[in-house]
RNA sequence: GCCCACAUAGCUCAGUAGGUUAGAGCGCAUCCUUGGUAAGGAUGAGGUCAUCGGUUCAAGUCCGAUUGUGGGCUCCA
């Protein structure tokens, strides 16, 4: 698809230059997902339906693309006004370059192409956006317009039709209709405030870390949210990651509200003396932490203001790290498979241009993550210059409803902090050595990762998950009492219940116990009460009939107890 | 922060080309209805049209600023 989108992209910067004339232009690649083309020209929505006119025309004129060999000379030449081409230009190492024609349009391209632009039988300009030249903020700002095209009108409205589907899922509404959260701006962009079914789930999911944390030796801690600059000094952060820390003063006496839960974990580290027999010491918090965001960034839950971290620091030895990275890593696939998650990037991110420590454990530290990777066999990209001022990090990408990224689990190794805190412990010989730290999160943030779930479940979530697990719907007034019964009964069992007492049919109960997305509804009729049964209906299945009382519930424990996805 | 777009009832949206008391559906309240697997009916409450300023005899509608939101860009320990 790659030639056919980047051919498309061509059309639509010949057209975009038949309209506005002679623009200067940036680059134009497919990308994962289309195409886009970067013009330094002032281009508006409205416009789009011209250049959309004036594609169909090329398209109907069925040009031919045409490869152009020049050497470096005349491609300056030809480019003269082009200042951007002449950049991408200056730093091809070649004595010739390749140009591809189509009708009066030439642009510097290194191809391939599609044979003619005929073939391109249906397409869509998606959003027109401003992009940085060479995604830097200190250039100018270039518009961007993005486009899909296939060989079929079906193929077309297909991806369409899977874009509509995917915003459905957005967790930003499904969120509030299901009763999860919201986010005020009366309070502030970034700041998520938990309804009672969202914090239901996000119990759940705290229950469910802690067991988990306990089971594989870690030590939970709480530590306070703001504390003495002179801490963050220390740590690095506010030379390091200033933009992002909110200040505080009070009395002369200035404090930070803590975007991060490492130097609070140091200092209990450093309360006293510790022994190569303590180590590894493995700390766990549900640490919130608050983070500056630039207005533009923020989205939804996936990316906050503030944010629970499931965070932890393992101080360990040398020789004890590669282990637990090892242990980490699988903790936290296991974590992602527990919640249905099979689909996710990895990086190994590499050293920035900020950073502290010396280059020779900076490559220790990038070599043991790396090792760790490979062993397992896993498949990961370097993200260059992506690592954290302190060390390089594993990253784990989770995809939200449009296949966006987002960061989940993180694992950073780090020589630095130890450092800058004096940490230590007493090996077997009596002397004194420098413990090394490894910053984790398995989920990432609560937030993010249930915006992901969310997103990923459409809301269906799996019955150990949801809110509401079940619901009883009687048919009619007659048989409430009975509903009530059961209903006082499925509570007992420590079933998540409701009971749906309105006056209405039972197709409107239903209809919008499906629109809440509720795992089980209890329908209880004439028939149910006399047998003193009930009927049940699956979200997904739909009936699958009557029940005794005692055996529905036991499957019902049986299913959370599996935490499986039905 | 930057580019583009958007902002009307709790929610989703109509509001013609500026012209009297701004509409609908859902939701909510009250009443009627007691119905067997995805929306039963009636009545009612609810809006200083995001905020501030301007143009005009007249602004939800036109212009400007601000705030917020959306999609990108940059950033993201």
């Amino acid at each position: 698809m790659e030639e056919f989108w980047h051919s498309t992209s061509h059309i639509m910067a010949s057209a975009v230059c038949r309209i506005f004339g002679d623009i200067k232009l940036g680059i134009g690649p497919a990308i994962a997902e289309g195409f886009y083309y970067d013009f330094d020209c002032k281009i508006q929505d409205e416009d789009l339906p011209k250049i959309e006119d004036e594609m169909r025309k090329i398209i109907d004129e069925d040009q031919r693309f045409e490869k152009i060999v020049m050497n470096i000379d005349e491609a300056r030449k030809f480019l003269e006004r082009q200042t951007y081409k002449l950049e991408i230009l200056d730093e091809i190492d070649d004595e010739h370059v390749s140009f591809y024609k189509n009708g009066s349009f030439t642009d510097l391209c290194k191809g391939p192409h599609i044979e003619r632009t005929g073939q391109v039988k249906a397409f869509k300009l998606l959003k027109i956006a401003g992009a940085y030249w060479r995604g830097d903020e200190k250039n100018p700002m270039l518009t961007r317009i993005y486009g899909i095209s296939f060989e079929s009108k079906e193929e077309l409205d297909d991806y369409l039709k899977k874009q509509e589907e995917a915003k459905k899922r957005d967790h930003r509404i499904l969120g509030p209709q299901l009763g999860l959260f919201e986010i005020y701006d009366e309070v502030g962009g970034g700041l998520a405030f938990w309804h009672p079914k969202g914090n239901i789930l996000r119990d759940e999911i705290i229950w469910f870390l802690k067991k988990e944390h306990k089971n594989r030796g870690y030590f939970e801690l709480t530590t306070p949210h703001i504390g003495k600059i002179e801490l963050w000094e220390q740590s690095g952060h506010c030379d390091y990651y200033r933009e992002n820390i909110y200040f505080i003063e009070k009395e002369e006496e200035n404090y930070v509200l803590k975007p991060m839960n490492c130097p609070g974990h140091i200092m209990i580290y450093k309360s006293k003396m510790r022994s190569y027999k303590d180590l590894p010491i493995r700390y766990f918090e549900l640490g919130t932490v608050y983070r500056y965001e630039r207005s533009g960034v923020l989205h939804g839950l996936l990316r906050v203001r503030g944010f629970t971290q499931d965070d932890a620091h393992i101080f360990c030895n040398e020789s004890q790290l590669k282990n637990e990275i090892e242990e980490v890593c699988r903790f936290a696939f296991d974590m992602l498979s527990r919640f249905g998650f099979n689909e996710y990037e990895i990086y190994l991110s590499t050293k920035p241009e900020k950073y502290v420590g010396e280059d020779e454990i900076w490559d220790l530290a990038t070599d043991a993550l790396k090792g760790v990777l490979e062993e397992q066999g896993l498949n990961f990209s370097i993200d260059p210059g992506a690592g954290v001022f302190y060390g390089p990090k594993i990253d784990i990408k989770l995809l939200d409803a449009l296949n966006r990224a987002w960061q989940g689990p993180t694992i950073q190794v780090d020589f630095n902090l130890p450092d800058r805190f004096d940490l230590s412990y007493i090996g077997d010989d009596g002397r004194k050595y420098r413990p090394v730290m490894i910053h984790r999160v398995v989920l990432g943030s609560l937030e993010r990762f249930i915006g992901c779930l969310v997103e990923h479940y459409a809301g269906k979530f799996p019955l150990w998950l949801s809110p509401t697990q079940v619901i009883i719907l009687p048919i009619t007034d007659n048989q409430l009492n009975y509903a009530k019964n059961v209903e006082r009964i499925f509570i007992s069992e420590g079933i998540r219940t409701e009971l749906d007492s309105r006056s209405e049919k039972l197709q409107r109960k239903i209809k919008d116990a499906q629109e809440l997305k509720i795992p089980y509804m209890i329908i209880i009729g004439k028939k149910e009460e006399e047998q003193e049964k009930i009927s049940i209906r699956h979200r997904s299945k739909g009936d699958i009939g009557p029940y005794g009382i005692d055996d529905f519930i036991k499957n019902l424990k049986d299913e959370i107890r599996e935490k499986l996805s039905i």
